[in-house]
DNA sequence: CTGAAAGCGCTTACAG
DNA sequence: CTGAAAGCGCTTACAG
C-alpha cells in the first residue's frame, strides 16, 4: 500500500470541484435540501437536524465549496462592495483600504477594490469593470470625476457613494479639509512665533486650485492667517500641484527669506519639501517650521515637523457604510473632523 | 414635454439590466449571434460586418455589460487572479498591491486582493472565498503559513505562487534577503568606520528568528561582520518581533554604548527605533548610524539613516507572472535582488 | 453566415 | 419535513 500525497486523492486532475448534486447523491437527499442547508435558509424549511448534519459532515468530507458564480447569478444579489481608489502605497489610502475590508466583511459584504493611479479614464474602465462583475454597491474614493462614475452606477441601479472627493450626483463623505486646515495653520503661526518671535506669514505648497480639498485647505489657510491679523503676501499660496518635483522646482524659485513657515498639502508634496530642505544649507534648515495636511508616521518624525493633520478615516467609512444601509438615496456631502498630530519633538536648532 | 435627468430613462426603478436577449430581440438576431459578436467571437464565426455593427450599436445603446457572473459560470475559468497580502499601508506591500493590478490587467486578469492583516487564520478564511469566487491562479502574499493555503489551492486545482516568505508545496518568488542584508551591513559598518574611525558590531533588531526572511537576513549580517573581521557580541542581534513598540522597549534594556550601529529589520520597526532615537539626549544621537532592510520615501530622509535596502518589486511580480503561465507545477524558490537606497545626506553631527 | 438547444451550479416559489 | 422544476444570463458544440 503506498501513502499518497496529503490531497491528492480529492485533486483529480481534470476534475471539477463537487456540487450540491455530488453531496446529495451520496446522502441521498435532493439538491434543493443540500443547497438550503448549506446556505443556512434551512431552518425555516424546517429540515431534521439530523439530515442537516449529514449533509454538513458529507459536504465537508467532499471539500464542498459553494461556487460564488452560480449563487451570485441567481440570487441576483452579489454581496460585493466595490471600491475605486487613487493608490495604495501612501497611509492615508492604505488605512482607508484595509478598514474598508475589514467593515464590509462586517456587514456580510465580499469587498474588490481597484487602485486607479489618478487616471481619469482607469476610473471610468474600473467602474464599468466592477459593475460588470455585478457589484451592489460601489465606493468611489478620491475620484477626478466622480459624476461620470455616479452615473454610470445610476444608469446600472447600483448604489454609489463618493469617498475622500465630493460629487453631485451622489452622496459624498469627506474630511473637514477647512478646519483641519485653520488649525494646522493655527499650530504652524503659533510654532513659528515662540521659536522665532516674529509673525510673518506661511507658504502653503501643493495641491491644485481647482481641486475641491485643496480649495477648502486654502480657505482655512486664509482665515487662519485673518484671526491673527497676518497679512498674506502674494506669493503665499503655492498650489503647484501634487508631485513632489513640482513642490522642489516651485519652492527653489521662491525667496528662501520669505520661506521660514510651510503649510505642506499633502505627504507626496511633502516627500519633495523635505528633498529641498535638506539640500539647503543648515543655517537655514534650522529656521524652517512646517506642517502637512496629511499623516505619515515617518513624516511625522522628520525634524521640525510641527505636526500633521490626519484624516479620520474610522468614521469616515463608518459614515460610508450607514449611508450604504439607508433607502433614500440622498446626494449631499457629510463632513467628518480630522485629527492633529503634533510631529516629533525633535527640532534642528542652530 | 418634460426633460428628464439624464439617465433618468434606463434607470427603470425595478429594471434589470439588459441582456443578450434585448438586444437579440431589438436586432431582430439570436441570442448566440448577440453572445458572440459581444465576447469577440464572431469572426470565426463568420458573421457579416454589418450585422456585428448593428449589434455592437444596439448593445450600446441599450448600455448593455455583460454579466460576468454568468459568463464566467459557463465558462468554467472566471480569469480572476486572488492575491492575499498582509496589509495595505507599507510602501513595500502597496507597491506590489498596484503593480499586481496593473499586470494582472495586462495578462487580461481581473485582479481581486484581499488583505489579511498577518492573521493566519484570516489567511485561510480569505483564501477559501476567493475559490468559492473561483479565481483561476492564487497569489499568497507573505502569508504566516504558505503551505496550508498551497494544500486548499491544489485541492481545489488552483495554481497558487508564495511571493515574499517561501513554502515548500507551490512555487515562491522572494527577494534575496542574504544578499541584500550582507550588502546593507557592510554599508552601515563602513559609514561608521567613516564617521567614528572606529570598526565595532551592529545590532540587528527587528523580526523573529523563526520567520524565513529574517533567518536569512541574520546570515547576511553575520557573513558581512565576518568579511570585515568585526566580532558580533552576545547581544547583536535582537529579533525581538516587527512591531514598534518591542524595538523600543529592547532597546531602552540594551548598553547604550554599543548601539552606534544599527541594522533595522522593516520600517515597521523603524518606527520604533526612531521614536526611541529622539527621545536619547542628542548628544548620544549624533552618534548613531543605521539603516533599514525595507524602503520608505520619508525613512529615507529620516537624519542619520545611512541607507536602505529596497526589495524590488516589478521583477519580483514579473516572475509571479511568468510561472503563472508555466504548465508545470514546479515548486522551488526564486530570489530577486534588492536594490540598496542611499539615505538622505542629512547628518547630525555635534 | 446563423440559430436552437443544452447546460454551467445554484436558489426558491410551489406543491405535496 | 422534503423534492421536482424553472430559471438566473451567458457560451459553445452542433446542425444547417
Amino acid at each position: 500500500m503506498s501513502i499518497s500525497r496529503s490531497g491528492t486523492q480529492k485533486n483529480r486532475q481534470n476534475s471539477k470541484r463537487t456540487t450540491i448534486y455530488d453531496v446529495a447523491t451520496v446522502v441521498g437527499t435532493s439538491p434543493s435540501t443540500v443547497s438550503s442547508v448549506l446556505n443556512g435558509t434551512w431552518k425555516k424549511r424546517r429540515i431534521s437536524q439530523k439530515l442537516a448534519d449529514q449533509i454538513l459532515l458529507e459536504a465537508q468530507n467532499q471539500d464542498y465549496s459553494v461556487n460564488m458564480q452560480a449563487s451570485m447569478l441567481r440570487r441576483e444579489r452579489s454581496r460585493i462592495v466595490g471600491m475605486i481608489i487613487p493608490k495604495y502605497d501612501n497611509r492615508y489610502f492604505g488605512a482607508i483600504a484595509e478598514q474598508f475590508e475589514t467593515m464590509a466583511r462586517q456587514h456580510g459584504l465580499f469587498p474588490v477594490i481597484t487602485c486607479t493611479r489618478r487616471d481619469p479614464e482607469l476610473e471610468i474602465e474600473a467602474a464599468k469593470a466592477l459593475l460588470s462583475y455585478r457589484v451592489d454597491y460601489l465606493i468611489a474614493t478620491g475620484s477626478t470625476d466622480p459624476d461620470s462614475i455616479s452615473r454610470l452606477c445610476q444608469d446600472a441601479g447600483v448604489r454609489v457613494i463618493n469617498l475622500d472627493l465630493p460629487g453631485t450626483l451622489a452622496p459624498s463623505v469627506i474630511s473637514d479639509n477647512y478646519q483641519g486646515a485653520r488649525h494646522l495653520t493655527s499650530v504652524i503661526l503659533d510654532q513659528c512665533f515662540k521659536d522665532f518671535g516674529r509673525s510673518e506669514p506661511l507658504t502653503f505648497i501643493g495641491g491644485r486650485g481647482t481641486d475641491h480639498n485643496t480649495a477648502a485647505r486654502v480657505s482655512g489657510f486664509i482665515d487662519a492667517h485673518q484671526e491673527k491679523g497676518i497679512v498674506l503676501r502674494e506669493t503665499s499660496i503655492q498650489t503647484c500641484g501634487y508631485a513632489a518635483e513640482k513642490a522642489e522646482h516651485t519652492l527653489a524659485l521662491l525667496d528662501k527669506t520669505q520661506l521660514k513657515g510651510l503649510f505642506v498639502n499633502s505627504t507626496i508634496t511633502l516627500e519633495g519639501v523635505a528633498r529641498w530642505l535638506w539640500n539647503n544649507e543648515p543655517s537655514f534648515v534650522t529656521q524652517v517650521r512646517y506642517g502637512c495636511f496629511d499623516w505619515d508616521p515617518f513624516a511625522a518624525q522628520l525634524p521640525n515637523n510641527v505636526g500633521m493633520a490626519q484624516q479620520d478615516v474610522i468614521p469616515m467609512l463608518e459614515a460610508v457604510f450607514e449611508m450604504l444601509e439607508q433607502t433614500s438615496v440622498t446626494s449631499g456631502v457629510h463632513q467628518i473632523s480630522c485629527v492633529f498630530r503634533p510631529g516629533a519633538a525633535f527640532r534642528l536648532e542652530s
